[in-house]
DNA sequence: GTCCTGCAAGAAAGCGCTTTCTCGAAGTCT
DNA sequence: AGACTTCGAGAAAGCGCTTTCTTGCAGGAC
């Protein structure tokens, strides 16, 4: 019978130096690197430098998972968006990413690729590997958002608003496009076309509430729906439906489906703005450089992912996360609209 | 002096279930726990069955950092880029994000914000926090990337190469730009300028490479080249030095700087393609879009994102990654080039 | 010289899993 | 019937850290 040897290392080999590599070596217990490694040490200072030093020699690194499981957090969050190859949700992760890299979080990645059923499910799971979790879930049902709010706390929604479960940096939407509408209304157009967005998402909703509010005001005004998406190909397929509403004027849900409409429309030779008038939302970064210089609605996207950080940052450190915020689109006008032309 | 009682919980308290109360409440030890809810359970089905239940009563999931640690394991990889806000970058997140949480695998994203001197910091830091990564570093120096290659091994390389030191997926510019610019000849063009990216990036230089080749071949061919850099900024920043290159047609180092090209373009009243031919690089989900549709060269994103995670996968699985492959951009004509106007 | 205080650094427990090792019970063979 | 396998399931070690608890020792007070 072999002598009872304590297995070392589990069976397999990983390579990296441990922490207990560096005490042997540093003729020191493992307490004390740790200590040096994470700056509580306060014995003498020959013994720190002595760790440092040996810590360098033998390149070593402390392990994050086993750093993760002995203090409980990982230094990591995740951003959950229902398409991450949309540029404005692209802009909310750079926001969010660059902001949490400076506090030394990392952030994972769930794109739930629209699908609502599969975005709870994805959210819990990656929700277990982080400490915190940012949310864009514009068509998640609200019962379902309020429990998921509750199992998943820490984390902030975007986008969204969850009567209080959770903190909520939102748009305004309904202002946003009514103020659009309203320069349309301005510059003469008395007949408009709205392109959707996703049905059964609150981002849409907003937006034809905004819609409908204006148009209660002006009654010589018509807004007519035609189905849209979230895409430029939405928007593209979409250029027909308007072409046959005859409006003069057309609000996409945002910036990447006026694109498709502004590439459709220019295919079949109808100038924009001269003959209709198209404005976006959101102001991508190169809505501003395409032909023609899209007018869209502004909606400071990376702010809005520096300041979930800053909300998911106070709710890990168990503080308050500061107040919701409402942010105000800003219309900006380019030369994608113009005066209605008299017929 | 108080009975030295075992301290649970080390003094926080965290909430979640653990496997030993899934034990206990199932009356089975924390082994048989582990088995089960790794399908490696053998014994009886009444037990499983047991566990499974409460399990679920107990609302209970495994905590990944104890996994990981006690695996040495993290399902996840890292995807680092120098600036995620590019849509060609996106795609490629997109390709491996999707595609690795098929097999379970999550993944972190790293942006170096263009900063060269902090990518191996940004790239080592969050490859220990995962299993393996991806990286774009275009203007990484070779013996950097090579050091680089050994120390973070799995990994993979997208738009780079790093003589055999990890696997690499690259797109070839050099030879899409030469077809680019060859499109352009073949339609009378013989002034062409060259609004490049950024100075010492590998991604620029085959660009040159490729233009510099078919130059040399064609001695009634000028070819000038225009600071540019990556963003739609940079095209509409390159407008006035492109005009007074007297060029009549431009190609840009991506899809981005085309479309500030040709915003910048039209504010000044120049048409295209009738007054001047504009084609960039990429095939950017909306070039196909924007007025005119751009004249590109299509590469397919999505698809390297895919294979770099089937190569990561085949890293960690211990397997061979399979060869590098070399991805041909396809040119894209569509109405930003035309033929050139006789004087 | 003794006793106490203070402090530097180590021992060891604990984080929550996985997996090897071990052991007792049930089943097989001659 | 007894010896030998199988096999199911638990005990315990180990993953690599952090942190509490403990101890040994130097210095100060009396």
């Amino acid at each position: 019978m072999a002598a009872k040897v304590p297995r070392k290392n589990n069976g397999r080999s990983r390579g990296a130096t441990t922490i207990a590599q560096v005490a042997t070596e540093a003729g020191v217990s493992p307490a004390t690197v740790s200590r040096v490694m994470n700056d509580r040490f306060v014995g003498e200072d020959k013994i720190a430098e002595r760790v440092r030093e040996t810590a360098v020699r033998l390149n070593y690194a402390p392990s994050y998972s086993a750093r993760s499981l002995a203090l409980g957090q990982t230094q990591a969050v995740a951003f959950v968006a229902p398409d991450l190859r949309n540029p404005a949700f692209q802009a909310i992760l750079s926001g969010l990413s660059t902001t949490a890299n400076e506090d030394g979080y990392r952030v994972l990645i769930g794109d739930s690729a629209e699908s609502v059923s599969e975005e709870p499910l994805l959210a819990r799971e990656i929700r277990r590997r982080c400490d915190a979790l940012v949310l864009c879930a514009p068509r998640m049902p609200d019962h379902e958002l309020v429990d998921l709010a509750s199992a998943l706390h820490p984390m902030v929604l975007v986008n969204r608003s969850a009567a209080g479960a959770a903190p909520a940096l939102t748009v305004d939407y309904r202002t946003g496009i009514e103020s659009l509408l309203k320069h349309l209304y301005e510059l003469g157009h008395r007949h408009i076309a709205y392109v959707g967005g996703p049905s059964h998402s609150m981002s849409d909703k907003y937006r034809r509430d905004g819609l409908r509010s204006f148009t209660a005001q002006n009654a010589d005004l018509v807004v007519t729906e035609v189905p849209g998406g979230v895409a430029s190909e939405d928007g593209f397929n979409a250029v027909d439906a308007v072409i046959s509403t005859r409006a003069t004027g057309v609000l996409a849900f945002n910036d990447l489906v006026a694109i498709g409409l502004l590439g459709g429309l220019q295919e079949r030779n109808i100038r924009v703005p001269e003959e209709i008038s198209v404005a976006g939302f959101d102001d991508i970064p190169f809505a501003r450089y395409i032909a023609p210089p899209l007018t869209t609605a502004s909606v400071p996207h990376e702010e809005l992912g520096v300041q979930a950080w800053y909300r998911l940052r106070s709710l890990i450190e168990g503080k308050e996360p500061g107040h919701d915020m409402v942010f105000q689109p800003r219309v900006e006008i380019r030369t994608s609209t113009a005066a209605r032309r008299p017929d």
